[in-house]
This record gives C-alpha cells, sequence and structure tokens, in this order.
DNA sequence: CAGATTTGTTTAATCGATTAAGCAATCAGG
DNA sequence: CCTGATTGCTTAATCGATTAAACAAATCTG
C-alpha cells in the first residue's frame, strides 16, 4: 500500500540513463540540452506509468522559488476577507501559485510570528493585510528584500507598494449620500485605530459633513475598540440615540461593527430607516436579506485580490519593478436602509 | 539590503565549528549528542545575533515532515466553511501545523487538481471536505498511504476515518420541531447531490414525516442543482407554495440554499413565519439579523474543526491507528422563523 | 582522412538541513 | 602507565531536484 514516492532516481533507473536527463526532458528542457528525441518519448513515457509527481520542497530548494505566496489578513472567517481570499486564491493558481493564508486577528505579534513562518517556509512574496502597529512587519520585509504588497490598508509615511480602496472618498460618499436624502444629524461608528484606512474613513465622513455645513457633535462619532466591540457598541449606540440631539442616520465603517450595531438596533426595536438610516461598509448577505436591505459601500473585492495578486507576482519577477500604489473607488449600492427623508 | 539568508553554514563558519554540531544544537538535541555547555550557549548567541531562520524546505526535504496539513474544502467564502477554516487553522497552530487551503467549488476535477499540487508540497495530511464524484482522491490517497480525515461529509461505502455531523438526526430534528410547532405541510429544499450528507438530509426530513403520519407530496421536496441554483430555487419555491397544496413551513438543507431561497421569498412578500415557517441548516450573522431571526441547526463547527486535526494529527504520528469515526449532533436553536402555528 | 563541430549523455556540485559513523582527546580505574 | 569509557567534535552521506561542465561518439568540413 505504502508504495514509497516515485524519484527522478526512480525513472533514471527504469529509463537506465542519469536523472540528469530525466530532469530535462521532465522540466521541458529537451530542446535546449538537446535530449534525444526516442530517448524523450521513453523517459515521458516511464515518468507517466510510474505517475511521477515532482517534489516540490527539492524543487524550491534548489531553485529557490517555491511559487508560493503568504497572505496575512485578519480574519479569514470575516466575510470580506474570505471573499478577497477567495479571489487571490484564484489569481495566484492562474500564475501558477499557492497561496498560504494566516489569520492575525488584527494583533501584531500575531502577524508577525505568521510572517515568519511563512518566511521559514521561502514564501515568494507576500500579500498583507496590516493590523494596527505592524509597521515592523514591513520595514522587516523591505529589510531582507521580500516582494509584498500592501492589501486593504497601507501606512502612509512608509512607501511601498499597495493596493487600496481610496476609504476617504467612499465615507465621503457614504456621508453626502445620507445628506442628498435628507438626513439631518449623521453619526459614525468607527473602530478605535490608528490605521490609515480608519482614520480615511472617519476624515472622510467630517469632510462631507463640513462641505455641506452639516453640524456635527462629538457624540455623533464614535471609535469603539475591535476587542471589546460588542459590550463598546453598545454604549455608543445608546449615546448616540439618546443624547440631546440624537442621530438620524448612522454610517458603519466596517462590516463587523455593523453586524454587531445592527443586532443592538433590532433589540432597541429602532426601526430602519424611518428611526435611523444607515449605510454601512463591508459587504455580504445580511445586507441584502436584512428586513430593510442595507445600503452600502461596494469594495471593488474582485479586482483588489486580483491586482494585489498581479503587483506582487510583477514584483516577484522583478524586484526593481518601480513602485505601485493602486488606489480604487468603492461604490455606493443604495437600498431602503437609506431611503430619502420626507 | 538584500542580505543573503542565514545558513546552517554561516552560523558554523562564524563559530568556527562544523554544520552538525550547529544543527545539533539548533534543534534542541545537544544533550542527545553531547554538545559543550560554552560551546553550545555559543551557538546559540550566534544564532540569534544573525537571526537565523531555518529553511523549512530544506528541513522537510531531508525528514520526510513538513508539518503542513492540506485543507480541501468547497468554497472559503462559504461562511460556514471559513469559519471551519479557521477553526481548523487555529487547531493546527497549536499542534506546530501550518494549513494551506485550497478551494474546490464542489469540483472533483478541481479538487483532484488541489490535491495533487498539495501532495507535491509534501503536505503530511489532508482534511477534506469531499466534493461529488471525488471517491477517487479518497482511494488515491489510501493507496499512496497518505493520512487523510474526511469532514462534514463522508462515502459510506469507503471505510474511512471521518469527523461529520449526524445530518440525519439534524434533519429529522429539524422536521419534528415544525410538526411540534404545529406546521402541517412541510417542505425542504436541498441540493440534488449523491452525496452522503445531502441524502441523509433528506432521509431524516423523511423520516420524521412519517414517524409522525404527516402527509407528504412529491413537490414538497426539492433538489436544486448547486450550478444553477439561483434560478432553480425560484422555481422549487414556486411549485412548493403555489400548488394545490403549498407548504406552509421550509427546511432549507444548506446556507447557500437558505440565502438565495429567502432572498426570493423576500421578493414573493411571502411572511416568515405567518406564510411560510423556516429552519435552516447553516449558520451565519445572517440569520440572527433576518427580519424574523432564522431557527437553525447548529452544527458544532469549532469541535468539528478541533477534532479534524487532532484525528488527523494522531493519523499522521501513528499511520497504524485504527479507524476513527466521528459523528455529532447538531443543536436547534430556536429563533422566532418557528414560531408555534396557532 | 585529420581535425572541428555537433549530438547525446554522464558526472558531480549544489540548495540547507539532518544524522550515523568515525576520530581525537581526556579521564577513570587497576 | 595501559586500557576502556566518555566527552566533544568532524566527516560525509542523504533527501530530490537542477544545471554547469565534461566527455564520448557521430557527423561534418575541406
Amino acid at each position: 500500500m505504502k508504495s514509497r514516492k516515485v524519484s527522478l532516481k526512480d525513472i533514471a533507473h527504469s529509463a537506465g540513463v542519469s536523472t540528469a536527463l530525466v530532469s530535462y526532458v521532465l522540466s521541458g528542457k529537451e530542446k535546449e540540452y538537446r535530449v534525444g528525441l526516442d530517448m524523450a518519448l521513453k523517459i515521458k513515457a516511464i515518468a507517466k506509468e510510474l505517475k511521477y509527481q515532482p517534489n516540490l520542497l527539492a524543487k524550491g530548494l534548489r531553485s529557490g522559488k517555491t511559487y508560493t505566496i503568504g497572505l496575512i489578513i485578519a480574519d479569514i472567517s470575516n466575510p470580506f476577507f474570505a471573499n478577497i481570499a477567495r479571489e487571490i486564491e484564484d489569481e495566484a493558481e492562474k500564475n501558477g501559485y499557492t497561496v498560504i493564508i494566516g489569520s492575525s486577528d488584527e494583533n501584531a505579534a500575531r502577524s508577525w510570528k505568521l510572517m515568519n513562518v511563512l518566511i521559514n517556509r521561502q514564501v515568494d512574496g507576500f500579500i498583507i493585510v496590516s493590523a494596527e502597529n505592524s509597521e515592523k512587519l514591513v520595514y522587516q520585509l523591505v529589510e531582507i528584500g521580500m516582494p509584498f504588497v500592501l492589501l486593504d490598508r497601507h501606512f502612509p509615511e512608509i512607501q511601498t507598494d499597495f493596493v487600496v480602496t481610496n476609504n476617504a472618498k467612499a465615507s465621503y460618499d457614504a456621508c453626502r449620500h445620507l445628506i442628498e436624502r435628507g438626513y439631518k444629524k449623521i453619526g459614525l461608528i468607527a473602530y478605535k485605530s490608528d490605521l490609515f484606512h480608519m482614520r480615511e474613513r472617519i476624515r472622510g465622513y467630517r469632510q462631507a459633513l463640513n462641505d455641506n455645513r452639516m453640524g456635527f457633535r462629538a457624540n455623533w462619532l464614535k471609535e469603539v475598540y475591535f476587542e471589546t466591540i460588542a459590550v463598546e457598541i453598545r454604549q455608543a449606540i445608546d449615546d448616540m440615540v439618546s443624547a440631546e440631539s440624537p442621530v438620524d442616520a448612522l454610517i458603519f465603517a466596517t462590516y463587523g461593527l455593523a453586524i454587531n450595531g445592527l443586532k443592538y438596533i433590532n433589540e432597541l426595536r429602532l426601526k430602519v430607516p424611518d428611526d435611523l438610516g444607515i449605510v454601512s461598509f463591508g459587504q455580504a448577505e445580511v445586507f441584502d436579506l436584512y428586513y430593510c436591505p442595507i445600503t452600502f459601500m461596494k469594495q471593488p473585492i474582485e479586482l483588489l485580490g486580483k491586482t494585489a495578486v498581479d503587483v506582487l507576482v510583477k514584483k516577484i519577477l522583478n524586484p526593481d519593478e518601480e513602485q505601485i500604489q493602486i488606489s480604487m473607488d468603492a461604490t455606493l449600492v443604495e437600498r431602503e436602509s437609506s431611503t430619502a427623508r420626507t
């Protein structure tokens, strides 16, 4: 049963030739190394008969290329990341690469550990959705000359390749949309974070309010900690709706915030959009199936994933390629949760 | 910038000793191979200073162990699989293993291709959520003596290790629950599939109807093709609700069916649970946030994932371990979508 | 037909680690 | 002081592939 693995040597032996010849033939270099036609055929036949499968470890060790991409994301069980992972997987396969995914839990230490495991496995490059305070990773990758692309989030003060959404604009558009629909007191719930994409989502919102001469109150903008989201978001919403000047619309800066927020809004029996208009970031089936389908900023997930892979592959093939920085627009998908105020 | 990688040889050179010694020390075998204490310390110090990182390809090549698990699932962007992948990832890490995930798209050919890529990468074992008609994979793995565990689905006619949910019971419980709540004409929408878990879900449903002397009509049981789910499910539901004897409750056999079905039910403006009681398999945020939270059969995702890894690791360590076949119960989580009929 | 060229194949080093076997030097015991 | 055990380290083979260099035989050239 346990038929030992078939190696080049076995084929060579069976054909009565050296392993070199077998290698030449099976790696398609028969012309280049002028292998005899009949011998080439014979070797191919034997390889097929023995069901030869190359050992990619050996290949990688020798060649220094593993055709493997390390993907570090926050959490594969978050649909945004799961979807993007799927796109990356598919695009990578098209390019002959395999993807190894790791979840960082938005935790810099875990990211660091993951990165090292993957480096030791000799991945050819990284696609990274950065966790907070993980600049160190980026510097490390630069230092060892490892190709990488930041996805979805980047550090503006560090020069790197990246593929991201234009978050300030997305947030601006979300807010402006609510304004146009007649909402007057628009709140935003975001994560408490120094990550640029989150700062941008906050900035875009503030900007839209300003540009449209809308009022703003401190309790309309809430930043909650990722780790304690469940409790904090309740306080945040309580505060936003019960204040002397309660919000009439809410923007959720991420999918996770929306899920937690909507659950509590349901508990409070607030009706969307009559009591509260909603626009959210992220995307998932839940936005369609909510009793009042949720207006959301649709990020170009497919394109983000595909582009990240393409950029990375380009970088792997030519590390001296000049820096590639791509920012894509999100599009607003209007549903009933932001129906016009009368 | 591109500081070449540090190898054992570099450390050996820097310490003025042979690579063997370095290897002994860094792999913690200093006692066993009686390395001098001061030399051991010196080597460790140099390794740390040079920031030595072992090349896992070389290690794997030499030792025949890569501490890598191949995970083949239907689709990482399906929350059920994403969640289970996450559990597997975490449990694998605890055991010192890295996971490589591939999505098969419920496609046997793609599964086969994926399996081979992973075999070539010398994974130590597989966790597989089988696609239809992929018995061949199982036979292949058995033949080459590769440890593996089937997850979520298994082939009853093939003796393998597996970790699954007791689907007949789950389905039975789902149906009985609806019966107990006073529903009289209960339908089931499943996938058209020979996969055992799907047959079992259908069987459990039929059994529950029988045991409770409930009526049954052919148009209450629909099987739709995975590939054409979006159109087919509309026909199916049309047929089920508009027949001369329309259903008053519906069981969705999977998450994907539920999503598509609920969308159409919304379109039809059918009210849950008044027009239609619902129980679904699968699990996701959407069940909580639907206007009428959905009663569902909660599979023990965490335990399924964890157990699959544990079983696989056991098999890897001791391939002659006797067969491990584990079936776990799903629990019914009651929400408003199956509120009692008056 | 001698020398140059081409053709077809082998030899052996290499990637980075592991590990069995071997070899000095030191030490203990008689 | 000799013998045998112990300690500390080195040598070299190995995992499975790649590939530069060498080599022998066949073919060409003038």
